[in-house]
DNA sequence: TATAACTCGAACATTGGTGTTTGAGTTAAG
DNA sequence: CTTAACTCAAACACCAATGTTCGAGTTATA
């Protein structure tokens, strides 16, 4: 068995396989949530016996998998903010995106299978951080004027998110480019995430479609109760299916 | 046994039952589309056993519920049309959203629920008419206009998807509120979908995130190669996971 | 090179979903 | 009111995935 005694007897190439368990995990996970421990065994390159000598169970796998593809995340933002520190969220959005739309969409499907196996409480402490720091980067537009202030951060935060878990299955449905991907998706988030003009630009018709009307008076009044911080799994009956949220 | 020999001898209780698990079905797979038959069952009101007298497979029930979720769609659509045929692309598609956002949300649950089980080919059959009229309509949107071009009218098309899908997810989740869902949902995608202006109207700040810069040489070269006909399952090793397209 | 650490195929038990049969009870409809 | 149509609980066979055990073989490392 692995795993003896204390961490540092392991053998190298024992700690090398959990290693590449872990990726291949995030790999099929991130393609297909409900991937079998057969599938990441083989995409890892080992017996499924020596699968479970390092995991324990499906939940341990999928756990690791998350915590890693969530770290990775951490550091694309540390990134991030080392480089455009104080810059223009617009162009920071847009080199998240292009540095990283991949690991994102990946993480989603991760996230996706950890909703069927953990407990939300757990997902909910892995995942709040780089959740946040996506949200206040959006927050920090809007006080700057340069995103829109008329739809609530968090709801602007989850459309990125469900349009980059799209554009990824597009990818791998090939009916998107990977090549292009990253230019459609910064294409249609900033548009959307952009201030809206009172009246349209082009156009004479009549009744002009005027986004979001009667939003003004209480602009986020409900909507965001989350997003916050614990109420994560509360509403919702039977459900508990896709989702789809990352760093 | 149900099904005795001609469909006009059927008794009407029987028809009933048989409405009422497609109905099921449609609301369970809609939500999680990894429900199971007893789940179906349960949602319905009946006994499994009567649920295999009116459908051989599981196979059979979701090609049912997905046929009927289009039929609505096509339904909806048909509304539409009649209401504003030659209206602002804009406007039709505000009222499509705000009047069945829900619908095809839903729908969109049920076509991953389709993708485990059904043939790509029947899959399409389905699903190719109302996804063509959506696409139709950002199209004429497009020679009009009012909807932007330098991104493929198919690649909007999906974002729109990708976009209801999960609000509805949201929805299911607790983190949207229902009611304000649309008004967000047309927030997010009427100011995706409008001409993009060179230039940023607010703010002085430097790099000035240029929406879609390289984009114009080759507007919708590649990326397109669906939502045109046949070619929909031929890429992708071995995802098959969420997708999420329909009326 | 000797040993503990590690890998892994084969085989087994368990669980949960699918699909079928039986047989008794209920109900629509002629 | 009579019968054919329908419902349904219980029990069965089947399958795929999870998780475990065994025992033989390989390999890092001291």
């Amino acid at each position: 068995m692995v795993r003896p005694a204390a961490a540092g007897t392991r053998r190298a190439d024992a700690r090398q396989n959990a290693d590449k368990i872990v990726d291949a995990a995030i790999d099929c996970l991130g393609r297909k949530p409900a991937a079998s421990m057969v599938d990441i065994a083989q995409a890892a390159g080992v017996g499924r016996v020596t699968l479970y000598g390092h995991f324990s169970s499906r939940e341990a796998v999928v756990e690791a998998a998350l915590a890693r593809v969530i770290e990775r995340g951490q550091g694309t933002l540390d990134g991030l903010d080392d480089t455009a520190a104080e810059g223009d969220p617009r162009e920071v959005l847009r080199r998240l995106i292009e540095s990283s739309w991949m690991l994102i969409a990946q993480a989603s499907g991760v996230l996706e299978a950890a909703q069927a196996t953990l407990s939300p409480q757990r997902i909910h402490d892995l995942h709040a951080v780089p959740e946040r720091r996506v949200l206040a980067l959006i927050e920090r537009g809007q006080e700057q004027g340069v995103f829109r202030d008329d739809l609530p951060a968090a709801w602007l935060s989850n459309a990125l998110h469900h349009v980059l878990k799209g554009a990824a299955a597009d990818v791998n449905g090939g009916r998107l480019d990977p090549e292009q991907a990253p230019q459609f998706i910064t294409g249609i988030v900033l548009a959307a995430a952009a201030p809206q003009a009172p009246a349209a630009p082009r156009a004479e018709a009549t009744p002009q479609a005027e986004a979001a009307p009667h939003a003004e008076a209480a602009p986020q009044a409900k909507a965001t109760p989350q997003a916050k911080a614990t109420p994560r799994a509360e509403a919702a009956p039977q459900a508990e299916e896709s989702n789809g949220r990352t760093s």
